[in-house]
DNA sequence: CGTCAATGGTCTGTCCATGAACCTTTTCCG
DNA sequence: CGGAAAAGGTTCATGGACAGACCATTGACG
């Protein structure tokens, strides 16, 4: 009709992918992301299971079941009674511990194009909003945290809890989301890296430089920075790694 | 601990997001987006169900119901025995038509930010890739089958086509995804914009610019491109809508 | 010190999705 | 012309997820 078809296949391949995986592996992983990447912290308590499971739009019982996972894994501890709750009891394994964190190499490209793209979008976004007082504080305090972090395991953390800040002050969820899972994919790599005080200063730098001209309201600043910090991540994973 | 959780409860709510849909709902959703999207063009046939339902990780009951929807719809029709199967017939309603498709404010924002971020980030991505002769054949193919689109359906297919190939050049299979979500959130206003010769000149030409950007292997030109037709088109929308 | 509210823990019936086997229709090809 | 192949159509047993009600425990607060 309107064209032949060149390169007809393309097309379905690409964009039929996979939808569902299992509901309760998929909370599984949700919820440790979240713990491994410091949205919630040592010692932090999760929402009560009734909240929880109605914002992960997830059955109680089936949420139960994640969180006895992560129970099993260390992750977290349950009390019972008023004052109770689930607590989180996560102390990051020591690099080098543990399995090899080798993925396939073609996923952490993929996962490295993503963020490359993504988180400079973000800072630019988060940029061009207009930030209440305790947005501008809470970003410049996520920024200083990592600054702070003495040892590797709460380096990694506070790394993440800034990169999802600035992805959240971006109001936008589906920036918020495609950080996020970037993150995810590059958590276990990024833990890897061996964390050389010259690396660490220099990240910080960047992050500085981010939060700077976030608060400036210049996008392409922000943009820019957040460029230089991502491709600076990705050449030593690439180094480490490929 | 590490620092007074300044802002605290501001990350478990921005990153816990409901992961689970109906399987069932989620099928047709996605079916309905592709072909809507001219991932399948009108009279192409759909693959196999036993191909397809493995495809898309769902089983064939599920997707057999998924398809009794689509067919319901009108959007495709389904023959049986050898040499048949399920072809599409989905002619592009006139702009107009139907329900009014106005969506939240702030869901249209949101698709709009996205895309504003992912787009240029596939067009960067895939200006960078080497491309195969044939590669490049369809990609310009793709964009000259907008010039040639002659109602306004096939127009907004055709282009939903083109920055689905583009995307796909990317090579990146989570930017591939992003793209994806953010036509299909646009694709029901992009369809209510009138189409005036003059802007379709305007969004052609802006094509071309990124296709020659890619092929001529230049990252910031083809985004610096796309950008500018992202903008463009979000200027006509927010003017239409807001 | 006792009560009660807040929290995790348990049970059960229902419905949806799965996977696999088998049936029916159509057409291509020998 | 007749069979085999390729498609859609049907059925069924199993398990997972859900929703909701109810139980058990514990600390906060009067």
């Amino acid at each position: 009709m309107t064209q032949a078809p060149l390169g007809a296949g393309r097309l379905p391949e690409a964009v039929l992918r996979p939808a569902t995986a299992n509901v309760f592996e998929t909370t599984v992983e949700q919820l440790a992301t979240a713990i491994r990447l410091g949205v919630f912290v040592d010692g932090e308590q999760l929402p009560p299971e009734r909240e929880l499971s109605e914002r992960l739009g997830v059955a109680r019982n089936t949420l139960r079941d994640a969180i006895a996972a992560l129970r099993e894994s260390g992750l977290v501890t349950t009390r019972r009674g008023r004052g109770g709750g689930t607590v989180v009891t996560y102390v990051t394994p020591e690099p080098g511990s543990g399995t090899a964190p080798v993925r396939r190499g073609a996923a952490l490209a993929d996962a490295l194009d993503f963020r490359r793209i993504v988180e400079p979008g973000a800072a630019w976004l988060a940029a061009r909003q207009e930030l209440a007082g305790d947005q501008r504080a809470w970003l410049v305090a996520s920024a200083a945290a990592v600054w702070e972090a003495d040892d590797t395991g709460a380096h990694r953390i506070a790394d993440s809890r800034f990169h999802l800040a600035v992805a959240t002050l971006s109001a936008s969820p589906m920036v918020i989301e495609s950080v996020t899972r970037a993150q995810a994919a590059l958590g276990e790599m990024l833990a890897a890296i061996p964390v050389l005080p010259r690396n660490i200063t220099h990240s910080c730098e960047q992050h500085d430089a981010v939060v700077a001209a976030i608060l400036a309201g210049d996008a392409d600043a922000a943009r820019a920075a957040m460029e230089e910090h991502c491709d600076a991540t990705s050449a030593l994973l690439r180094g480490l790694l490929g």
